[in-house]
DNA sequence: CTGAAAGCGCTTACAG
DNA sequence: CTGAAAGCGCTTACAG
């Protein structure tokens, strides 16, 4: 009889919205005082077994769901933690994050993800929103900015938010900041790494860098340099290309450094993701890596291993790194320095280097 | 004078955490009441000028920051929504939250990030707990599991907080829940492209697929077998082959086919996700793409471009679904069915496929 | 326009 | 162990 069959699927409820049930009704339904209820719920104190027992029955009944907002403001606890990043759809954070979550799942933590697209203001604007949610914890995952006023408020609003109790742990950040560090070695890295290459053969380098003014950026630069200093050779100020921190702005670096009609026998681009874009780059112009010129990145995200070539670069245990800094956050030591956890890059020679062609 | 230096860097202050400035606080210095502070700070009602420039000196002097828990549990707003994914790092969740991030962004909204680690269970339970927060809306970005008695819990939970004026949108899903839909047409987007493949010449396909209970694995699977079907070619039971939804998956599952010793001359993977895997088993055997065996997958998430070849695939707008998920759960309308935005898919041929060799 | 007061939904000393 | 009461920090009718 399809005449009565009810067209519920596909249509909601009318009627004014059902205002969640309270603590209150639950209390009421079992006979107990909004206290016990509480308590019982909670498991804080002991409460009678049949008490508790008339009280999970109700909650169950009436489908009880806490008011989030409330228990944290009448126990000012909170079990959430922010996360501000530059872009969730960049690789390199997406495999931060991955840890995170999972640190955040282990603790129980609901994570709020706040994405600056790279502005540096919205990175201010976001602390204060999550000062205003009274985030447990705060972390910062992208690369700071050398720039001082800006640094100033940061710090200002972080250090506020510290002193109320809040804990802020940052990734792959600059030391500046008075805060619990997960920073990965991007000196002792990027010497390593050109350590290598001048192990293969080669002597000619480019650089494809990102701003000057991210630390990260210096700092594999800086560290890229002293190891070709190391046999004497100098990066010329032409083969020190600047690009975005992106893709694409890797491949621009990339067609730039051609457009030069320059040919080092090696490049290394300062992420992986630039990495991406210069490979791109290097195939349109019609080179082969490597057997036309090598190339190497930074970072190891997951995506390097599908190139062909698979890239050289430098391991960064990257998941790991984004559960550390929860970790750090939560481990809460009153008065102590803030702590810097260091995390060591590995060299990973993979098939996008190889010696330079004989005739190069 | 080194010996008067402050060691403040790396130092944390001392004492027990300082309580946040209230709205009372900032009231008192202002000389107002905490009624007109709060409506001269949100700007809700007009307030006397000189009032409104005492309080909100007074606000920025003490670093007043609101309390967010206050306000919605007072106001009963809240400017937060939930999203949960299965897993952050996959890069098609990536795409897809770029779009949710910058939609979020637009309406000032703080996003909850949950992500299940593919366990179903953990899904209720962060809906669960995404209730609680009293988040405005949840999106569901994660293909449905055929599961009974699951999809009962989960639409209970839904149901539920859809009744409390909850919104909810779900990306790419089963379309048995009654919520706001973004629907990709899995169906219609694999028959183009089981044409398009026709279309190049290969009549002995196989497919790499995902878990059945998947509905997105089942409407592409579906929808390539009536392609073909169109031709008059069949699908042997022997070329689908199952495996997980993740890179890896897409890798065991081409290497499963491989070791039957069958070679269709073209593979057709679930998602690109998948056939970045299969990619590199195919490599892995020798095997030549496209020249021995053509490969095409399905979403066309941002790295596929970068491969070697760049993979054949049916496109999707991610980053536009993202954002239409959050514009959809946000324009509410109530008593209204359940809305479904279809998002049509865009076969791109790439270098991955190509006819079959003479020989094959 | 402004303020006193009630109330949002919980938790937690404080007494029993 | 249990309950009455106060309080968490705001907002918002309700009177002026």
């Amino acid at each position: 009889m399809p005449s009565t069959e009810t067209p519920e699927r596909g249509v909601r409820p009318l009627g004014p919205p059902r205002s969640p049930v309270t603590l209150h009704a639950v209390a009421r339904t079992a006979g107990v005082s909004p206290a016990t209820a509480s308590r019982a719920l909670n498991g804080t104190t002991r409460v009678r077994e049949d008490l508790r027992a008339r009280v999970l029955a109700a909650a169950d009944e009436l489908g009880y769901i806490p008011n989030a907002h409330a228990q944290a403001l009448a126990s000012s606890s909170n079990n959430t933690v922010g996360v501000i990043c530059h872009d969730v759809s960049d690789p390199y954070f997406a495999a931060i994050s991955s840890g995170v979550m999972r640190a955040a799942a282990e603790h129980e933590l609901l994570v709020m993800l706040a994405s600056t697209f790279r502005e540096p203001d919205r990175e201010i604007a976001y602390v204060s929103m999550l000062r205003a949610q009274r985030a447990r914890a705060i972390l910062l995952i992208a690369s700071g900015i050398e720039d001082r006023s800006w640094e100033r408020s940061l710090d200002s609003e972080l250090t506020a938010y510290q002193n109320s109790g809040g804990r802020v742990a940052v990734v792959s950040r600059h030391r500046s900041l008075r805060v619990d560090t997960v920073l990965p070695e991007n000196r002792a890295g990027a010497t390593a790494l050109a350590r290598a290459l001048l192990g293969l053969g080669h002597r000619e380098f480019a650089v494809l860098t990102g701003p000057a003014r991210l630390t990260t950026v210096s700092d594999r630069l800086a560290g890229f340099r002293a190891g070709l200093a190391e046999a004497g050779i100098r990066l010329p100020r032409h083969r020190v290309i600047t690009g975005a921190f992106t893709r694409d702005g890797g491949h621009d670096a990339a067609v730039q450094l051609l457009r030069h009609g320059d040919r080092p026998s090696c490049v290394f681009a300062v992420t992986d993701v630039m990495a991406v874009g210069a490979l791109a780059a290097f195939r349109e112009h019609g080179l082969r890596v490597p057997e036309d010129i090598s190339l190497a990145g930074f970072d190891d995200i997951p995506l390097v291993r599908e190139l062909t070539p698979p890239l050289t670069t430098v391991a960064l245990p990257l998941t790991a790194m984004g559960h550390s800094a929860i970790a750090l956050a939560l481990r809460a030591e009153r008065g102590r320095r803030s702590r810097v956890e260091r995390v060591a890059g590995e060299v990973v020679l993979r098939a996008s280097t190889a010696p330079p062609a004989p005739g190069g």
